[in-house]
DNA sequence: CAAATTGTACGAATTATTTCGTAATCAAAT
DNA sequence: ATTTGATTACGAAATAATTCGTACAATTTG
């Protein structure tokens, strides 16, 4: 199995995030989802190449317009970073950040039941 | 009022905690509290003048022993990180992450409970 | 076929971040 | 007062991340 290196910067992670939405994706593809307009086209393509190199994704290289799909795993990378973000900014306190995040970003009552759901199968 | 930069590094994020939870420290303390073995005192003093410099913190030079204390609002500056996170990581769903954030890092019963009452709340 | 278009490769410049060496300063101890 | 130890200041090196210019290859269009 490959190097799963499960670090992504943020740019990266913006590129990856469409990679799992799409499955497939071409670079350009890529970079219009994202709709940057401060950085160019080869930018993208750059940090495509580069996640390549990690070996984040995979590329079909049998036509010109090569085709990206990623291959880290969505959930291992999420987890990886939440978990980072629990230790760096909350101390290690999980409930912290759930409470921050709902506090914060005004969940719907219909995303707070399935929360509430989530919760009493956990115990 | 202060330029409110928000945009705290990692290291620097980790800084902040300490002065958040201490109060007021010297950068021997928060050296220590940080116990980091990969780098010396002279980078974590340097870390906390940038912050400084930023306008993140503030410090009391009358003793030759400074104090540093933070100035950014820790409420401010979690919510920002994470609805970075929210976004750049859960395109925009603050439930994806709670619900990683639980699975995760096995919250205690207790804790699930105060995230319970703390959804009660908010309907 | 020639020109125009679209794509990838590659290297380099830029910027941000982290790290540390060393000098200067101050305080305490002898 | 001299030495010793601890601290801050400063600059520079090392590393990481982002961005883009340009060259070259392939494809499409006229």
């Amino acid at each position: 199995m490959a190097n799963q290196n499960i670090k992504p910067t943020e740019g990266e992670m913006e590129i990856l995030q469409v990679l799992w939405q799409k499955g497939n994706a071409t670079v350009r593809e890529v970079h219009e989802a994202l709709n940057k307009k401060d950085s160019g086209y080869t930018t993208t393509l750059k940090l495509m190449q580069i996640l390549h190199e990690k070996g984040m994704v995979e590329r079909d290289t049998n036509q010109k317009t090569h085709i990206y799909k990623a291959i880290v795993n969505q959930d291992k990378t999420e987890k990886h970073l939440v978990n980072k973000m629990i230790d760096s900014v909350f101390n290690g306190s999980a409930a912290r950040l759930v409470m921050q995040a709902l506090g914060n970003h005004k969940a719907s009552a219909d995303e707070i039941d399935e929360i509430k759901k989530y919760l009493d199968s956990l115990q």
